[in-house]
DNA sequence: CTGAAAGCGCTAACAC
DNA sequence: GTGTTAGCGCTTTCAG
């Protein structure tokens, strides 16, 4: 019972291809009753059609790429989940493709992707990206693609985005309400959309509040921990010590965290933190870490939604071009002493 | 420029279909002089193979399906690096399938998958899995699978799992040794081979140092945070109440903390915890977190070449058929007054 | 209502 | 060294 396929069928029931083809996918053009052969005998011997075949086809694969920085971080992996929930009902697979935010290696799963293996592609680029063209190329295929959270603005292609600088303008302001002076802002990337809105709604916020923006609290992360870590203790360790912090990303907890313990500054005492963080387990931290929560999970379905539309063919708002889903800011202990 | 394939370049260049594709695939029939020929072509022309059309050819995908039960969940995440990092350098794509700790879900998935999408699987399973006939089928198929972590014990596939008996026997004795009698033991499922192996090394250690294995102290959590809650807020109401917990999965840890703090319990002098888990954050949590870190990565890996090796029909050998990489017990504050 | 045949793009016998 | 051809499994005109 190897390889069961529309051929073997056939045979085996006296038709020819192209009946139980049709019967197969429901054509109005074949009657009930060889229908209901059909199928029962697929059913028996358990026939799957083959994908490829399918695919070579139709060229259409039902497989959807999602390009990303890294799973192991809750935003991301929650992401995948939106993405799946929006994608499962239709049919569509999910193709995972890590860049660890190397250029490099964006540019060559993008390439890779133009085997046509997929239909379409989720992403949220690398924070060395800045060059656009290699999604460029991918969109002259007439490949779909769909930004989301980290976006290349220049682009023709729909973006399904947080309110980045707003959010961080609140979590800027509520520190300052909270007696915030001397506010760092750290980033992991000067290119980056999110990392760029972001700082700009924190010095937004310091204008507003006519506070200076210095070019010392503005700190920009690498992706190793150990240095961030240093860089951190040192910004922490200067004369004019920042009160305050607003960490773009959620790695940050933890090294701020440890650099606080080991430099013996007291949250929120000595400094205030916010973070921009999907973590759960944020809530359990001592004191309890305020977070800009942004809404992963509707992000993913929402980016994976619009994708749909565009494999489906069907035309695309002006909603569907810019999706704006906003982040909460839940002020916690980490920035409010009397936060309970 | 649209749609290059062989045959456009073959035109172009008054050569047959056969001799493109050969030069493309470096055959030692065709001159060095046609191969630059080709090679310039495909280049300046952008040429990428159409994946379907070779795949349905040579009748292998160059996919394999990653079925888990979650990604939201640092063991999966990380797993999928080393997973990825395996896979990456053959050549390999991942694709990633969620079953939600479904049977349902993930038994539709491994149907969906003898579509020929992929060339074959890495598997977890779900906690509610206890009947492998979904899996037997796939392998009649010739579909090699490779489970990791979460294994079916009777099925004739290669296994990577840790050491989950060991590492639950480490973690309870060390919870002897620092003074609990009481201890409770959280499970997430009672057939799942995890949490029966957890359990057994828990209930080993228990007898292994006279202590008296109570029904009342395992608990079987849901997938329900809020209900789980409850649960560990009950047990840790009871008159006799455990002054020690091993718990044998991340999302627990939240739980706890929370527990404990509504009940105004303090940790390590009233109630000792040690934790399956691979959150870095456990560092920083208050107290800072003991946890028994599965090697998650090089499980994902190891899973991976395995599996890497079925597809390129290289002989396993005794080895490969179960690879058991230790977990490591880390002690900190949670389970240890005196650790600094 | 059913069947014959072309073709998706690529590869590999098998000629020449 | 190069070209011709068959065929992977499926869908879809187009004929009957």
């Amino acid at each position: 019972m190897k390889n069961v396929n529309i051929r073997a069928l056939a045979r085996e029931l006296n038709l020819s291809l192209s009946t139980v083809s049709k019967a197969l996918r429901d054509s109005y053009e074949i009657s009930a009753a060889t229908k209901e052969r059909v199928r029962a005998l697929a059913a028996e011997w358990n026939y799957i059609p083959n994908a490829y075949a399918s695919s070579l086809r139709g060229r259409k694969s039902k497989n959807i790429a999602v390009v990303l920085p890294e799973v192991a971080d809750s935003f991301f992996s929650i992401a995948i989940n939106g993405i799946e929930a929006a994608v499962k009902a239709k049919g569509y697979h999910v193709i995972i493709y890590l860049t660890h935010e190397s250029y490099a290696g964006e540019a060559a799963i993008l390439k890779d992707i133009q085997s046509g293996r997929v239909d379409g592609v989720l992403l949220s680029v690398s924070r060395e990206t800045t060059d656009t063209a290699h999604v460029q190329e991918l969109m002259d295929k007439d490949v779909p693609v769909v930004f989301f959270d980290r976006v290349l603005e220049t682009l023709a292609a729909p973006k399904i985005v947080t309110d980045d600088a707003e959010s961080a303008y609140k979590a800027t302001a509520h520190l300052i309400a909270q007696g915030c002076r001397e506010i760092a802002y750290l980033g992991i990337s000067d290119s980056l959309s999110i990392c760029r809105q972001r700082m700009a709604g924190y010095m937004q916020a310091l204008g507003d509040h006519q506070l200076p923006v210095h070019q010392r609290n503005m700190l920009t992360c690498t992706t190793d921990g150990a240095r961030n870590f240093q860089l951190v203790k040192k910004l922490l360790q200067r004369t004019h010590r920042p009160d305050g912090i607003v960490a773009s990303v959620e790695k940050l907890t933890t090294t701020v965290y440890q650099a606080c313990r080991q430099l013996q500054l007291r949250m929120p005492e000595d400094v205030k933190l916010t973070c921009f963080s999907n973590l759960e387990i944020a809530t359990i931290l001592q004191p309890s870490l305020t977070t800009i929560t942004q809404p992963a999970f509707e992000m993913g379905k929402a980016a994976a939604e619009v994708l749909v539309k565009m494999l489906e063919k069907k035309p695309l708002t002006a909603k569907d071009i810019r999706i704006v889903i906003p982040s909460e800011l839940v002020v916690r202990e980490s920035s409010s002493r009397q936060h309970k």
